[in-house]
Parts: structure tokens; C-alpha cells; sequence
RNA sequence: GGGCCGGUAGCUCAGGUGGUUAGAGCGCACGCCUGAUAAGCGUGAGGUCGUAAGUUCAACUCUUACUCGGCCCA
């Protein structure tokens, strides 16, 4: 069943020996009738250049499709790729992702398994769109100027370029897949598909279009993605703002003023409610203010009356001020800073201070006699205040409730927190909760509505003139004598849009929506009226997408496990998902919303127009359409808006187990395995999730293996400001692809892994070992043919030992698969080699190897070893060492095809012999001993070689005198003669258990060998009778 | 700022439910061989297990705090 070729080469035909003993007796050289390695492999592996040759092959073999050819009907294991956005050169986050993914294929393919390997691409979305808009600005064109199908074809041709790029670099890895038909995002099977999915949710109701505040970019005028945005340190203004209480159930609240402070005065003009906290304890400040420095000739009481004055109607003095407890002094803080800065000369005085009594507020007991002032925040429960301008009228005479908010904290601010439902998450959901809506007072590009009796016409809110001390809204607050403090000072992390670096606000929009909440109704089919009574008195037993996507988390398998956990608390605590963008370059939200009802519409017949016009056309369908054709004679497009935002695009990728899965391998087939970096719980693992949730009620992937990050050499993030980024494309053409897949395999990573120069020279030096093993078997193999091969129970027991060891690294490298830890494989693999075979294994036989004749039979038993060994390794190397393996593989076989075509060697389990290993374990380690022993009289130049030696093996216990004398020792330990005998019996009564470990069972002496060195072989044997002579088996040998 | 994860020899990694002098491979040092030779073999030196407290007869292993690093979120 191996299949075997006669190697080309014969045998080293030995030069008669009787030419050359005529002149040199007895300094022989015998080194021609010595059986050395031989092979073509080089040492120097080579691998930048040699690669490429490897992968041109590998195309003009059509390899991938042999291979899917060759196991098709098999178990079948599906790898789903995450598709990476297709956009600049792969760094090494995507080099280390796809060659985990190539070995995890590579392997189930060596199980025997059917693993094909679609690789894909992300390649919608904002940042292709970014790129085009600069080249328009470049061309001092502008986008809204532009045909949205042109820019959109544009957007495609972009993406195209960087598919083709970055393709090539995958492949350069030795990833193997079906790279000439990749899933692409913005194919129009994709789009099709991608919008297909979009319509189940909306026929089964599970889509809503609502107002919610989301990250804005006034700049870019659109909606951002968390990962759109990065917070940097900023300053900004910080004001302090009273809003006069008007009603309150606690009768001294009335009149006094609350005090709220914020970092974006922009928002107190769309201001709505004030939020407490119900455990926050407040209290009522009064403050006494003293003028201190009064000006020569001025009359102290005259000057006090016109300063009071004078602050009153600069804002800066409220009489009495509701505030928490716990911040009343860096409140008193800042308003002793805002009165520094007061010029009072003219008034007749240098300054003013603050007094303020603390004793009033020593208890937080609100019942306590002494403290009638303090509040505890339950108790502002139907406090009313009023808006600064409210003499505006209209919005800004509304009454500004007291709301409680559990976010507020006593960390920053006042403990009093104004509410604008437009410009922030917590204030939308308190307001919502309490029947105050968002006004969108703030239009897309950041100015406020020119009809907004406040401010009208004026922006951009993020402008810092706008929010300054100095500006409009702090001037108009000032003049309203609502202004307690502002400075322009306040130093904190902000949002910032990723692309064009200017700060983002919140803002509600009407976006549309996926409910994590609302019952997933079983069926998409649209129901009489009758039907969806039924269904809505059912509707509280029907799971809400959140529960389903719970559950399906629960009955996945998660590598490692406490990736369950993280995707587990992100699915309970994440808001619905927002899927619409206000961009032009994805999918998009192919709806239609009838212009009286505001529903949009669920008809089957017309989504299934609309699926066949993006199949025909792509999502450009959706932008040409002639809407009445696909909405049908049933419906009138007057009476409809086609909606023209564009899908999210994690809905995209979301959506790929759908038309790259189900495409491929039918409906209800689901991936064995997602494998991406551990931020895509949050990404691409979830997006995947709820789609599948929702659409198909189950996760897409059995199975889910996450990653760490690749880190430079000392464990930090590669960035381009540190300098410390490590580029696989350069690895790649200066070491070769084999080495980053090995580094790759030799890491644990689950966790965070590092790469850099010292860690890389590591990943060589390994590599070159696993080379010279394979070097040395093929030329030890050399000539090699069936006729030769031994079966293994005639085989001395030393080879069945390493056939033992062989079936134990089997089982273990079969495990390791399994649980998909490769850094356990390749040191498995890598031990074996050293440890086992090289320093044990290939070091005893190499005087049977190189001396014995060639029919001996230690010699053949230990070549069709090497002969299994060479079968097994090399298959357990091809899915790390892809490119060396075939390397190996076609040295020994040129005409033996691809090893990546070959399956797992067949390892009889029953060479695994527990008492054989127990045995060979202990003469392992008297072997140990041995070199130990022998060590010092190298150092002392007494002996050289080991085989110089002679050892006294002193035994004290029965069974090392039987098991050292059931083997050769000395061909073992490779020394000259060995004796065996017994130690003193007392010492023997002291041991205990007869351990694996010999150390305390035996004794050896070493002293220098008196036998004659054989001339061929070099051992020194009693039958030499003078140096240089040829010992019985070396004379058979030579002229046998 | 919050949540989660991690920090064992120069490097890559092992170290069930706490229990004897914390292991391996590589690298390094020293030596051998010169018939796997820019290879092979041997011996050896390297760790207060991130830091500090605590629980315990006993902690790399449990708890807490801190620190450094990473991911996610704000």
C-alpha cells in the first residue's frame, strides 16, 4: 500500500579492499565500503526561492480540485472563512489567522476528511467608500455630484484590486483553497443572497425603524460603527448651569436653582428633562459671598450691593442651589475660579470670595432637625424646573422634569444631569421611558434647524467657538443669568471619527432596526388577521432573538471554552442592532414603506422580484429600478418610498454562511468551525449569529475557534508609531513561508502571541532540525526496496521500542488535531525528532546503518523502521511544513504526486506495549547514566569517542541485571564492553519501588576500553586483534 | 473609566481538584566526534513561577489589591 520507487541510485559499490591493504596494512582506509547517507536533499533549505516553484506546481496540478476530486463523499469538514475587508496589504494578523485555518484544513484533509476552503472578502462598506471619495477630491470632483451607480461601479474596481492583491499574498503562505472562486461580498449572487436574508427579517416582522441617538460624524454626514470611531484626549468647555425650580413636592425647592453641569453646552439647546440619582444625597447651597479689597474712598456697603448686583445679572449668582453632597466642593471649585477671573474695579472692588457654610449639611439624614436642607434623590420624584431660555416660548417653556437616572454618579459634575433625548444614549432611554421624545434639533451636518427658536440656523456643534465660554450659547446663558461657570479646560477622552479625524456627536436619526427582544414569530409567511391575533396571544411563549441566540451559544462548541462566556455577556447586554447606514457603497435596505401607514411592506411575491433583479443586476438594481415593475400590479409606487440606506455591513459578512455555505453544500448545512481573532465575539462570530438566529433559529457553525493577537517581540501591539511592526510579506521573502507557518504552530495561540527577530532565529533553528531529520532519512533510505522490508515482530526489540514510540506520538498528534493545538503537535513532533530519533534512535544504529552488510538483518529491521518513519513524519509535517513536506515527499518519489493528496499513516495501535515502553524507559535511563559517567574522562582527553569506553554496571535489584542483560548494552550506550553484575544485596534492602528512573538502582564505572579499535566499524571489540584490523562482522561485511 | 483575558528559565511552551530539590525543547557555555559535517553526540549553567498582602500545617496552584500587557466597551 506505500507506495515505493527504486531510488536511481544503487548502493556505494565497495572498492575491493586487497588494492589498497598492498600499500597501507594497517592504516586502512575503509571509508569506501562504508554504506553513508545519501540524498540530493540540501541542508540549506532555500525556502524563498524554493516556495514559489512549489505553488506554480501546485496550480498546474490543480491541486485543491485533485484533492476535493479525491475525497469527495467523504465526512466532510467546512472550515467557513471570515472574510477579511479587501483593502491594503495583509499584516500579520492576517497571515497568522489564514495559516491556522490552512493547517486546521490541511489536517482534517490528512484525517481523510472532504475540508474544502472557500476564502472570501468583505468588500463594502465605508473605508473602500473613503478611499474613492479622496481620489474624487483629489479631482476636486464632488461625490453628490457624481452618478451614485458610477461611484458605486468605482467602489467595485477598488475592492477588485485589493481581492486580487491580497489573494496572491495568501496564497504565497501556502494557504490552499478555492482561490479562483472566492465569495466575494459584492458579487451579485452575494448581494442577492445578502439582501434575500435582509427580506426574512422584514416578512417575519423582526425589523423596525425607529429614532435612536447614534454616533454621528457631522463631517462625513452619516452614522458610524463603533469601529468607525476612536476616542483621543481632547479639551473642552465646562459649564455649570442653573435651571430654576418651578414645582417640587418639596415646598423650600421651589424657587432655588438646580445646577448641572456638562462638557457639550451645544446640547442645552434641544435640553428636555434633568436626571438624579434616587441615591444620591443633595443638598440646597446658600452661598455667602464677601468682597474683599474694597477700592480707597469707596463706601464698603455700596460696593457690596453693586456687586451682588452685578453677579446676579452676569449669571454667576444663584441664591440658593440644589447640588449632590458629595461634589459641592469642586463645584465651589469652579466658581471660585470663575469669580477670579471677574473684573471688578470698575464696581469699586478687587475681588469676591465664596463662604460657604458646611456645617448645614453635616447630616445626610433629611429628617434631622438641624439639616432641613438636604434631599435625598428619591425625594425630587415631581420636581419641576425651567429651561434657562425659557422666555423663547414654545419648546423651551415646556417644564423640565426631574427624571431618575441610575447612571447618574457622583464621580464628575453635579449630580444632577441635564437630558437631551437627541445627543445621548441614557437620556433617549430615560426620556423614552417617561413620554419625551427626540426633536432632531440637529440637522446631519451639525447645525441646528434654522426654525429652532434657540439657536436657529447656528453650528456646527462640534465647532469649539460654539461651545466656548465666549460663545453664543454660553453668552445667551450668561445674559439669562443661568450661567454659573464655564472654562475651557476640561481634559477628556472624546470620540472621533476613524477617517477623518473630527469628533462625532450622538444624534438620533431614524434608522432601521433588529429587535433583540421582540418574540421571533415561526413563520415568514404574512398572515390574515385572524392569524396574527392568534399569533400575538402566543406571542409571549415565542423566544425573542436574544434567547435564541443565548441558546445556540450554549449549544455550540467554543475553543477555548471561555470564549462562551465573552460572546454569552456581549449577545445578553448588547441594544438592538442598527443595520442601516446613510452611505452609498453596500447592499441596500431593499424595502418599501407605505407613505400613509409607515409600515413597510411584506409581501413574499415582491421580495422575490427584488431577489431576482439584484441576482440579474446587483444592489445597483435597487438604485434603476423601475419600482413599479417589481412591486406589481398590486401595489402603486406612488404610494410607497424606497428606502435608499445601505445594509451594515457585518449584515453582509453576517449573511456569508448563507450564500457561501448553503450555496455551496445546500440549505441546513452549517460550518464545523469558524476560526477568527478573538475581537470578532463582538464582530463577525455574533453578525453570523443573529443572522442565523433570526433567519434559521440556530447558530451557523458547530464549532467556534478564536485567537489571540500577534504582538511584537516583547508583548506589545504592533503599531506603525512604535516601529515595532512585523511584516509577514518580508518574513515570507527573506525565510520562507514554512518558518511563519511553523512559528505559527509552535505558539499558543489562544492567547496573545509575540513575534520578533530573537523569537523568529528560534522558529529557524527548529525548522532546521526537522529538515536534517528528514535529510537523514531520506539518505539513510537510499536504495531502499520491499524486498528488504522486515515485518515487525522479527524485528529487534529496539525498533519495535521506537514503533511503540511511533503509535504513542500518533495517538497523541490525533488528539492534538482534535483540539486543534498545534503548538502540542509541533512539539510533540519536534521532541520526537531530537529526543527520540536523532539523539537516541539514529545515533545507536548508525553502526548498523553505515557497517553492517546489507542483507544483515538489524540492518533491515532498522531500514523498514526508517521506512515507517519516513511515511508517518512526513504526513504528520505536510500541514505545518506544507511546502518542505512536498519537498521531502518528491525528493523520495519524484512521480509520487502531492503529499497533500496522501492521507494519515495507518499506526497499528498495536505497537503500543506498555511493558516494551516501561522496560526501554529504564534502559534509557542507565543509559543516561552511562554518558554522565563517561563525561569526565572526555573533559580529561582519557577517551574520545564513547565507544572508547568500557563500563562496570553494578545492579541492585534483579530486574536490572535481567533487563540489562537481555540487550546488547554496550551497542545501546555505544561504547566498547560492558559488564553487568550485582551490588552489594545491603544497599539493595534500603531501596524501595523499582522506579522508571534508575538513578538509584544502579551504579557505573567507566575506565578506558584495552580492545582494538576496528578499522570500519570503530569499535573496539576483544576480537581485534590489533588496531586497525576489521572485526568478524566488518570482514563479513567487506568480503562476505 | 468599565468588563473580560493573560504575565512560569534568554526564547517557545508543560505544570488534574494546593503537598517533596518547578519540568521539556531550543538557545547559551563547555566538551566530544570528524563516516548525517555550515551536520551529529554529550555534559552543564540558567527561574525569589509579574509585585505585595492574606487564607492554610503547606500556594506557581485559592482570595484581595496593585502593576504590566492585550481584546472589547465607554
Amino acid at each position: 500500500m506505500i507506495a515505493t520507487r527504486r531510488a536511481a541510485a544503487s548502493p556505494p559499490c565497495p572498492r575491493t579492499p586487497e588494492n589498497i591493504m598492498a600499500d597501507q596494512p594497517n592504516t586502512q582506509d575503509w571509508r569506501s565500503t562504508v554504506f553513508l547517507p545519501r540524498t540530493d536533499f540540501p541542508m540549506k533549505a532555500g525556502l524563498a526561492q524554493k516556495e514559489p516553484a512549489i505553488l506554480a506546481k501546485w496550480a498546474a496540478d490543480d491541486l485543491y480540485g485533485t484533492l476535493r476530486t479525491a475525497r469527495a463523499g467523504r465526512e466532510r469538514f467546512i472550515l467557513h472563512d471570515g472574510p477579511p475587508y479587501a483593502n491594503g496589504d495583509i499584516h500579520m494578523g492576517h497571515a497568522m489567522n489564514k495559516v491556522l485555518k490552512d493547517i486546521i484544513v490541511r489536517s482534517q484533509s490528512l484525517l481523510g476528511k472532504d475540508a474544502p476552503y472557500v476564502p472570501g472578502w468583505d468588500c463594502h462598506g465605508l473605508p473602500i467608500e473613503w478611499k474613492v471619495e479622496e481620489q474624487y477630491r483629489a479631482k476636486k470632483l464632488n461625490k453628490d455630484e457624481v452618478d451614485p451607480v458610477l461611484f458605486r461601479a468605482e467602489c467595485r474596481a477598488y475592492a477588485e484590486k485589493w481581492v486580487d492583491v491580497q489573494r496572491e499574498q495568501f496564497k504565497r503562505l501556502g494557504v490552499m483553497g478555492d482561490w479562483d472562486d472566492p465569495y466575494l461580498t459584492m458579487k451579485y449572487d452575494a448581494e442577492a443572497a445578502i439582501v434575500g436574508e435582509l427580506l426574512k427579517f422584514a416578512e417575519s416582522g423582526q425589523l423596525y425603524r425607529g429614532a435612536k441617538p447614534v454616533m454621528w460624524s457631522p463631517v462625513e454626514k452619516t452614522a458610524l460603527a463603533e469601529a468607525e470611531v476612536e476616542y483621543e484626549d481632547i479639551t473642552s468647555t465646562q459649564i455649570d448651569v442653573a435651571f430654576e425650580i418651578v414645582e417640587s413636592p418639596i415646598p423650600e425647592l421651589v424657587g432655588a436653582h438646580a445646577v448641572i453641569w456638562t462638557t457639550t453646552p451645544w446640547t442645552i439647546p434641544v435640553n428636555q428633562a434633568i436626571a438624579y440619582g434616587p441615591d444620591v444625597i443633595y443638598v440646597v447651597l446658600v452661598l455667602n459671598l464677601d468682597v474683599v479689597d474694597v477700592l480707597d474712598g469707596r463706601n464698603p456697603e455700596d460696593v457690596r450691593v453693586a456687586v451682588d448686583r452685578h453677579l446676579v445679572s452676569s449669571g454667576l449668582l444663584a441664591e440658593r442651589m440644589l447640588i449632590a453632597h458629595d461634589l459641592v466642593k469642586p463645584f465651589k471649585e469652579r466658581l471660585e475660579q470663575q469669580l477670579a477671573k471677574l473684573d471688578l474695579s470698575a464696581l469699586g472692588a478687587r475681588g469676591v470670595t465664596i463662604d460657604i457654610d458646611e456645617s448645614t449639611f453635616e447630616s445626610r439624614d433629611r429628617d434631622s432637625d438641624r439639616v432641613p436642607l438636604a434631599v435625598r434623590g428619591v425625594d425630587l420624584a415631581g420636581t419641576v424646573a425651567r429651561h434657562p431660555m425659557h422666555a423663547k416660548g414654545g419648546f423651551f417653556a415646556k417644564p423640565r422634569p426631574f427624571l431618575p437616572g441610575d447612571f447618574v454618579t457622583t464621580d464628575t459634575g453635579t449630580g444632577l444631569v441635564h437630558m437631551a433625548p437627541d445627543h445621548g444614549e441614557d437620556d433617549f432611554l430615560l426620556c423614552k421611558a417617561h413620554g419625551i421624545d427626540p426633536v432632531f434639533a440637529v440637522t446631519d451636518s451639525g447645525f441646528y434647524r434654522d426654525d429652532w427658536a434657540w439657536m436657529g440656523g447656528q453650528g456646527s456643534v462640534i465647532a469649539p467657538k460654539l461651545n466656548a465660554p465666549e460663545g453664543p450659547i454660553c453668552t445667551d446663558l450668561r445674559e439669562a443669568g443661568a450661567l454659573l461657570a464655564a472654562s475651557a479646560d476640561y481634559k477628556h477622552s472624546y470620540p472621533h471619527s476613524w477617517r477623518s479625524k473630527a469628533k462625532v456627536i450622538f444624534r438620533c436619526t431614524p434608522q432601521w432596526f433588529i429587535p433583540m427582544d421582540k418574540p421571533v414569530a415561526d413563520s415568514a409567511a404574512p398572515r390574515c388577521a385572524e392569524e396574527e391575533a392568534i399569533l400575538a396571544s402566543q406571542q409571549s411563549n415565542a423566544p425573542t432573538l436574544r434567547e435564541i441566540a443565548l441558546d445556540a451559544i450554549e449549544r455550540t462548541r467554543w475553543v477555548p471554552e471561555k470564549g462562551r462566556n465573552r460572546i454569552h455577556a456581549m449577545v445578553e447586554g448588547r441594544p438592538d442592532w442598527v443595520i442601516s447606514r446613510q452611505r452609498a457603497w453596500g447592499v441596500p435596505i431593499a424595502l418599501y414603506v407605505n407613505r400613509k401607514t409607515g409600515e413597510y411592506l411584506r409581501d413574499p411575491t415582491v421580495n422575490a422580484r427584488i431577489v431576482e433583479a439584484f441576482k440579474a443586476g446587483g444592489a445597483d438594481a435597487w438604485f434603476t429600478a423601475d419600482h413599479q415593475a417589481l412591486l406589481g400590479p398590486s401595489y402603486a409606487a406612488a404610494d410607497y418610498e424606497a428606502v435608499t440606506d445601505i445594509l451594515d455591513v457585518w449584515f453582509d459578512s453576517g449573511s456569508t454562511h448563507a450564500f457561501v455555505i448553503e450555496a455551496r453544500y445546500g440549505a441546513g448545512t452549517r460550518a464545523n468551525l469558524y476560526l477568527e481573532g478573538s475581537d470578532q465575539h463582538r464582530g463577525w462570530f455574533q453578525s453570523s449569529l443573529l443572522e442565523s438566529a433570526g433567519t434559521r433559529g440556530r447558530a451557523p457553525y458547530d464549532a467556534v475557534l478564536t485567537h489571540g493577537f500577534a504582538l511584537d517581540g516583547q508583548g506589545r501591539k504592533m503599531s506603525k508609531s512604535l516601529g515595532n511592526v512585523v511584516d509577514p510579506l518580508k518574513i515570507i521573502n527573506e525565510s520562507g513561508a514554512d518558518i511563519l507557518r511553523l512559528w505559527v504552530a509552535s505558539t499558543d495561540y489562544f492567547e496573545d502571541v509575540r513575534i520578533g527577530k530573537e523569537i523568529l532565529a528560534g522558529t529557524s533553528d527548529a525548522y532546521r532540525k526537522l529538515r536534517n531529520t528528514f535529510r537523514y532519512l531520506l539518505g539513510a533510505l537510499d536504495g531502499f526496496g520491499e524486498e528488504e522490508r522486515v515485518a515487525p515482530a522479527a524485528m529487534p526489540e529496539l525498533e519495535r521500542y521506537i514503533l511503540n514510540l511511533l503509535a504513542k506520538l500518533d495517538e497523541e498528534l490525533r488528539e492534538a488535531t482534535a483540539a486543534f493545538e498545534f503548538n502540542r503537535y509541533a512539539r510533540a513532533l519536534t521532541d520526537f525528532c531530537n529526543n527520540d530519533l536523532s539523539a537516541f534512535f539514529f545515533d545507536i544504529r548508525k553502526d548498523s546503518l553505515y557497517c553492517d552488510a546489507p542483507d544483515a538483518p538489524t540492518r533491515r529491521a532498522y531500514r523498514t523502521v526508517l521506512d515507517m518513519l519516513f511515511h508517518a513524519l512526513v504526513r504528520y509535517a505536510a500541514p505545518i511544513l506544507c511546502f518542505t513536506a512536498e519537498e521531502v515527499w518528491g525528493t523520495r518519489f519524484p512521480e509520487g504526486g502531492s503529499v497533500h493528496l496522501l492521507e494519515w499513516p495507518a499506526i497499528d495501535t498495536a505497537w503500543d506495549d506498555a511493558a516494551l515502553d516501561q522496560r526501554w524507559r529504564r534502559l534509557r535511563s542507565v543509559r543516561g547514566q552511562a554518558t554522565r559517567e563517561i563525561e569526565p574522562m572526555r573533559r580529561e582527553k582519557i577517551v574520545g569517542s564513547s565507544l572508547e569506553a568500557d563500563l562496570t554496571v553494578l545492579s541492585y535489584h534483579p530486574a536490572y541485571t535481567e533487563l540489562l542483560n537481555g540487550v546488547d548494552f554496550a551497542e545501546l550506550a555505544i561504547t566498547a564492553k560492558v559488564e553487568v553484575c550485582d551490588g552489594d544485596p545491603a544497599v539493595t534492602q534500603q531501596l524501595g519501588d523499582l522506579p522508571l528512573d534508575a538513578e538509584d538502582w544502579v551504579r557505573i564505572e567507566a575506565r578506558k576500553t584495552e580492545y582494538e579499535k576496528c578499522g570500519r566499524c570503530w569499535r573496539h571489540l576483544r576480537e581485534v586483534k590489533q588496531d586497525g584490523a576489521l572485526c568478524n562482522r566488518c570482514e563479513g561485511a567487506v568480503h562476505g
